[in-house]
DNA sequence: TTGAAAGCGCTAACAG
DNA sequence: CTGTTAGCGCTTTCAA
């Protein structure tokens, strides 16, 4: 910017002025500058505007689990529309579930200065730790829930899903169902298993501990699992999988052991209307919940400084098939 | 830092020591320094040292065309993984395609000062203008090259995966094979079609006009265009999809149509080998691409003058099923 | 309408 | 081992 200002043979805060379209240039001089911008090639340096200016970076961070998972990568796309009508980058980071990794994605964020954040909390790490990093950025949780009351919070509705799936498959006739959860330590697992046996509760259904396999976080080990459970002496006639990764997976080795057990699973998942047998669904909009979140962040980085909100997104039963598959 | 150090009752710079783990700090000084850090919960701000520093921001801006297509998502987490190891963040946006949004991106990205750029051309605006603003900025181009020949690029091998895909439906007997494809002014889709007309030609098999559908971008228009060419007094018994939107769009036409056409998907899709008819697609892998285009990058960062790299990554035919229907 | 000076928060270079 | 000084590239404040 020096250097443009030689080259203009105007002072440094008159580039400024131009370069930030301030008045009360003259518009030749303002031309003159433009020139010499254009010939040398110049970019402001956000950096130092940021620095001096006190300002936002007009950035925020996003923590989720694993970008190449389409539950997360629909809820960046949500996140990153709000951002962007707000004039914001979005830096995003995996965790991988790894609260060390989680700890360091947060640092270096705050130390980035992002305006807020936005986090999908790991749940196997100290909260206080996160907490402190956090101090002062505004921040938003997405999926899970912080330890944090006062912090801001958008969930969906994992126990009624997990009901309306399981009371969906006793409709139908089916008594031994089994349940395909994630790691326990996981918020919406513990959910989504809570909301499996209050269902067959509801129903006076004994629950039988051999059919529910917990701690499967990727689709082999829903694979796995699944092949287990059909090959028991008395298997399951349909299984409740606990997210979108544990319902290919149990799709796989039910298709694998060639079995007509019937299957709801939570979350969407592409082309499951074209299956053989089109799978049976819990739905919800990851995009929305991105969405939700962005804008709550973004009121909180406007100065919002209303009560902690905490938004439960619905879910909805999609039937195309696999659910409705009757017992043995 | 001001204020740690007064707290601490030391210096600016001795804080400044601390904080970076340089050495020559007696212990309880440095313990002193730590205890007053925690007190007032200070934190470094990266900006104020990127600017002093004359150094890195350690972040890469990735511009793709839709952070929720796996496609790119998966893209994007290659990209994520490399950065990673060397420290830096990624901040990605989403150009849809928008050749004024991607200019925009990549001025944000360049006045942030990321280290460099990973970018997907869009393919509608003035290839210059692009230049102009990246001029400075390390830059590697992925799945499509930009105009310029000093640029580092990855692709795949659009047009050999078209042709095998061709060829495989040849092979089976298919004589009336329809062609999906994208955008004409998208480089992959231009490609693609290619390798289909090309495959004909080998042997010898008189292209149609009729069943070549280009300028489809999403599931539905592929749909519409699958549904018409089923529609068609001679409709074709086969069927190239030039991406992964379009196999989708194809697969729900054929099966709401209900007839036995075969299928080609370029791009592989999840689920694939559990419809109905499993999908024979032509396999990359899209993170892989991801990586390679990030190493190249970190490369160019760490000051490697090399001549251009134009990497060429493999497909493979992965044979499922739909490909290998024979014409009706 | 323009410019000079001060300073954002930090680190590099050089003293002590 | 610790402190002082200068300055990264910009914007803010005040003066001309």
């Amino acid at each position: 910017m020096r250097d443009v200002a030689a080259a203009a043979g105007v002072s440094l805060k008159t580039v400024s002025r131009v370069v930030n379209g301030e008045s009360f240039v003259r518009p030749d001089t303002a031309e003159r500058v433009r020139d010499a911008i254009a010939r040398l090639g110049f970019q402001r340096n956000d950096l130092a505007r940021t620095l001096r200016g006190g300002g936002r970076t007009r950035s925020i961070g996003l923590i989720i689990e694993d970008v190449a998972n389409p539950f997360y990568s629909q809820i960046a796309r949500g996140v990153e529309d709000v951002a962007r009508a707000g004039g914001r980058l979005v830096i995003s980071g995996s965790s991988d579930e790894d609260p060390a990794r989680e700890l360091l994605l947060i640092r270096s964020l705050c130390e980035r200065r992002v305006d807020g954040l936005l986090i999908v909390p790991s749940q196997t790490g100290d909260p206080r730790r996160r907490a402190e990093l956090i101090a002062g950025t505004p921040a938003v949780f997405l999926d899970r829930p912080a330890d944090d009351p006062a912090a801001d919070t958008v969930l969906i509705d994992n126990l009624g899903g997990a009901r309306t799936a399981v009371d969906h498959l006793l409709a139908h006739g089916h008594r031994r169902i089994a349940c395909l959860v994630d790691l326990p330590e996981i918020f919406t697992a513990r959910q989504r298993h809570q909301g499996y046996l209050e269902a067959l509760a509801a129903h006076g259904v004994q629950a039988d501990p051999a059919l529910v396999r917990t701690g499967r976080h990727d689709v082999r080990g829903a694979g796995h699992a699944m092949t287990e459970l059909l090959a028991l002496p008395d298997p399951p006639t349909a299984v409740f999988a606990g997210n979108n990764l544990l319902t290919v997976g149990a799709l796989r080795a039910i298709g694998a052991a060639g079995t007509r057990t019937a299957l709801v699973g939570f979350d969407d998942v592409e082309l499951a209307d074209l299956l053989a047998t089109p799978v049976t669904v819990i739905a919800h909009e990851p995009a929305d919940m991105g969405r939700q979140a962005a804008e709550l962040l973004e009121g909180r980085i406007r100065g919002d400084t209303g009560p902690p909100a905490r938004i439960l997104l619905p879910t909805r039963l999609v039937a195309r098939g696999s659910g409705e598959i009757p017992p043995g």
